[in-house]
RNA sequence: GCCGGGGUGGCGGAAUUGGCAGACGCAAGGGACUUAAAAUCCCUUGGGGUAAUGUACCCCGUGCGGGUUCAAGUCCCGCCCCCGGCACCA
């Protein structure tokens, strides 16, 4: 052993080898090469800001695992590229009056430095930014497709307006229903939007997830309830005293007979109509208010919370077809214009919300659904929902519930008054945004042509440059809006919405695998050699909308035969947030946890703070800066505290203090490792048959470690992968304390080690690696195996209990640790088993093979 | 309200398929080294008790109350609390 020992200088180590793997091309895929060939994939960012901690989780688990399978032998692709359009570099450029290329550049520098600083490293060669002429192009293209094939439309949608800002509003944008930069009131308005219909997948999304094995359960579970499948029947009411019909979608048609009243969403196209009519001023006058407030208030009710059933009466009525009365026909704030037909029938007896309506109201209640045969309640103090036996409904009564709604069904369809039908709750995509900084949608609305698409070759539609972003988004700039036909050559007028950025990310990871390439989107055999993505890690806030849409644009392009599968990610990871103390003080706002005193008391004005765990934001003033704890303890020390915290999938809490552990670690793994360097300058043979029992002990150490870190990099188990390291570790110091240890077994021990230790914290992997006296990058060295037999031990310690209590430990040869009758005769031998056991009947007597025996008295 | 996930020492968290609860780390206390501090190293640390100054033993203990089992943090039934998603979907 070496007495000399050299400090963990991590800041000297780290930057001789940040652009190391780099220069080497240590993680660079060949495309090419398809055998064993791994696509690993990290959510891209949104460029924004700066990093903290929290966002270096996704990454450093990505960078470990990947550098793990490399070792394995597994040829690895793991790109990364920018989501790089949105409204923040939108918002940042009307604020400094800069392009929002120039803000979006910087950061995307920022970033790529950030990763390496922080030594996690991409296939930067594959790199995609979607604000790039050379990517949205191709965005572009692919909303041609879909327009070609039908499933892109133009609609009429509400948007959020601000009349002070003469601007359309994202929903962010809106607090409260105001406008969040002048505090004017929000208004509705009507505008021509684009649609992509995903609704035409509903089915197919909704199916398909069966099939994807390697997803979180309560993901798909997500996906599910947001697609919202339902089956029912759609009913058509006649109208008792105007032309025309009005159709219901019901998933109870069983309760048909029921139904005293229908109720319209505020929305729906008859309710104008109904109110031209009214010929008396005084009512007209009161239903159009409330369609207006109702619409008003519709829009905000996010952050109003609950709302309070209301309604008014159209004066109307319309037929019941299976009873043939007339019943009422009154417009309701709850009922969705955008769900089943936004009018519907209301069954007071059998949904508590037509029930509550009903008595505010005075409408009749008619139960028609009974909880036990021929019996029908006394009075209803609450809508009964459960399934029953039919009452009050003619040739039906008696039926059960569920046989009346086939019935009913069916009777429902022969008189042509019905059909069977599938209702889903997800609604098309509405991509339009009244934006600059987004990709153009390619269409040229022309005077006599309509909508007509830009054709492929004049792609890309490139953002116009300018000097001063308007608030307007595109339509205020004339030499981009004003155009030419391309079908008829008059003038005409581009389309001045840009994409959704949903669109942009929808298909990116399919660009890597040829990003750059100006002839095609990407190549289909190459595509297929390497999608769909084997495994795919990001932040569970994308379960929905990000995968949804992601899967909707590769069953698109399954479709059109531009790939060979239809869902794009194989195996899904989400992982959880950081949170951090964030501290509160009722008169100073947020205050930054550095500046709060032992006591938590406000260093302003000395009051009791509110003390919270919630995720990194700079508003709440809590984030962790890695550049900071890089210069304190190093990079190195903030990946393997990263993994270390706690379950990747589970919300977490960072601890300042509980990163010195993780440094203190990394400092007794250097220190082992320096204090036996010498050893690698010689000639050392491991010969287990020489080693003595501790030596053995060791050994079957460093063979279990290496077992149970590659399980547990295979099961994303980072935190207890590190911790058997940190055992190993331990294990190391305990037996060279007590000196001369066998240096062929030190040497390998070290050894492997070093490799298990490297994907966690590279640059140290790296550094020792070399010391070692290897000249290659230790990612190109083959991960170290484990031998079965060093894991076998000779002699197992087993718990003896008695009813179920361990009352004594046994030491036997591992042979016989399935062998009743000998571990029988032993542990009766134990006096302190044979004092209780003292001549008691002996009922029952368990083996647990080389666990425990239980003997039950 | 509905649907997920969770509740384990002072703290973050471990615990194959039901098989010795508390691995690993932090914090705390004690000791060694040092002129001193830092760093490092060693020991103790779920609660309570009996016995003791030596290594022992007993009882209780994984949100609460029941149950199944030789054996329950793990399975079943009924509650309570926390976090996340959806939120009038007819």
């Amino acid at each position: 052993m070496k007495e000399v020992s050299e400090d963990y200088n991590f800041e000297e180590i780290e930057d001789r080898w940040r652009d190391y793997w780099q220069e080497e091309g240590t993680f660079r895929a060949d495309l090419d090469d398809t055998d064993n060939n791994f696509y690993y994939l990290n959510m891209f960012p949104y460029p924004s800001g700066t990093m903290h901690v929290g966002h270096g989780r996704n990454y450093i688990i990505g960078d470990t695992l990947t550098r793990f399978m490399r070792m394995k032998g597994l040829n690895v692709l793991n790109p990364m590229g920018f989501d790089a359009f949105g409204l923040p570099a939108e918002n940042a450029a009307i604020e400094r009056g800069i392009q929002p290329e120039e803000w979006t550049r910087e950061n995307i520098e920022d970033f790529k430095e950030q990763f390496r600083q922080w030594g996690i490293e991409y296939d930067w060669d594959k790199e995609v930014q979607t604000h790039d002429p050379g990517y949205y192009k191709w965005t572009q293209w692919l909303f041609l497709k879909l327009f070609e094939e039908d499933l892109a439309y133009r609609d009429e949608s509400p948007v959020n307006f601000c009349p002070h800002c003469d601007t359309v509003l994202a929903n962010e944008q809106v607090i409260n229903g105001r406008c969040e930069r002048c505090d004017a009131e929000v208004e509705e308005k009507q505008l021509e939007q684009w649609f992509f219909s995903i609704t035409d997948y509903a089915q197919e999304l909704l199916n398909d997830l069966d099939d994807l094995d390697g997803w979180p359960d309560h993901v798909k579970k997500m996906q599910r309830d947001w697609i919202g499948r339902s089956e029912g029947v759609e009913i058509t009411f006649d109208l008792a005293d105007r032309q025309g019909e009005l159709d219901v979608f019901t998933t109870r048609p069983d309760t048909l007979f029921g139904a005293t009243y229908m109720a319209l969403a505020p929305e729906h196209p008859i309710v104008d109509e109904i109110i031209d009519d009214v010929e008396e001023e005084s009512k007209r006058e009161k239903l159009s208010s409330f369609v207006k407030e109702t619409k008003r208030i519709d829009q905000t009710r996010r952050a109003g919370g609950d709302l309070e059933k209301e309604g008014v009466f159209t004066g109307e009525y319309a037929v019941n077809p299976a009873t043939g009365e007339e019943i009422p026909i009154w417009i309701a704030n709850f009922v969705l214009t955008e769900y089943g037909s936004g009018a519907i029938m209301s069954v007071p007896a059998h949904d508590q919300r037509d029930f509550d309506f009903a008595r505010k109201y005075d409408l009749p209640i008619v139960e028609v659904v009974a909880p036990k045969k021929n019996e029908p309640t006394r009075e209803l103090e609450e809508a009964y929902e459960e399934p029953g036996y039919l009452v009050n409904s003619g040739d039906f009564n008696g039926l059960g519930s569920d046989t009346a709604y086939r019935v009913i069904g069916e009777w429902l369809k022969e008189k042509g008054e019905g059909k069977f039908t599938v209702n889903f709750k997800l609604q098309d995509w509405l991509i339009s945004r009244q934006r600059y900084w987004g990709a153009p949608i390619p269409m040229i609305h022309c005077p006599n042509c309509g909508a007509v698409p830009v054709p492929e070759e004049d792609l890309p539609v490139e953002l116009p440059e300018v000097d001063f972003i308007g608030s307007k988004g595109l339509s205020a700039i004339d030499e981009f809006v004003e155009t030419t036909c391309p079908r008829c050559g008059e003038e005409a007028k581009r389309e001045t919405d840009t994409m959704d950025t949903f669109v942009d990310s929808s298909w990116y990871y399919l660009r890597y695998i040829s990003a750059g390439n100006g002839e095609k989107i990407f190549d289909t055999d190459k595509v297929n050699d390497w999608l769909p993505v084997d495994q795919y890690v990001g932040g569970v806030e994308h379960a929905i909308l990000h995968l949804l849409y992601s899967r909707f644009i590769t069953k698109f392009l399954k479709d059109i035969d531009l790939v060979g599968f239809k869902e794009p990610f194989e195996r899904l990871f989400t992982q959880g947030m950081i949170s951090h103390r964030a501290y509160r003080c009722s008169d100073h706002g947020w205050i930054r946890p550095q500046n709060v005193e032992d006591g938590d008391k406000c260093p302003e004005c000395g009051e009791d703070l509110r003390v919270t765990m919630e995720s990194m934001s700079k508003s709440k003033k809590n984030v962790v800066s890695p550049n900071k704890l890089i210069d304190e303890y190093g990079a190195d020390t903030e990946r393997i505290y990263t993994l270390f915290i706690g379950p990747p999938e589970k919300d977490v809490e960072w601890s300042d203090k509980d990163v010195k552990g993780s440094h203190r670690f990394l400092t007794r793994v250097w220190r082992l490792v320096i204090q036996h360097l010498d050893l690698f300058e010689e000639d050392h043979e491991l010969n287990v048959e020489e080693l003595d029992d501790s030596e053995v002990e060791l050994w079957r150490k460093v063979n279990q470690t290496v077992k149970e870190v590659t399980e547990d990099l295979e099961n994303f188990s980072f935190n207890t992968a590190v911790s058997s390291v940190m055992e190993l570790t331990n294990e190391f110091y305990r037996l060279i304390s007590d000196g001369n240890t066998d240096k062929g077994l030190l040497k390998e021990g070290i050894k492997r080690l070093v490799l298990i230790i490297s994907p966690f914290t590279p640059f140290i992997g790296e550094e020792l690696w070399h010391r070692m006296g290897n000249d290659y990058p230790v990612a190109e060295e083959e991960w170290p195996g484990w031998d079965e037999e060093a894991l076998q031990e000779e002699q197992t310690e087993l718990a003896v209990q008695i009813n179920g209590k361990v009352r004594a430990h046994l030491e036997v040869p591992a042979d016989i640790t399935d062998n009743e009758e000998e571990l029988r005769e032993r542990a009766l031998n134990l006096d302190r088993i044979s004092e209780r056991v003292d001549g008691k009947e002996i009922k029952k007597f368990i083996v647990v093979p080389g666990n425990l025996v239980n003997i039950v008295i």
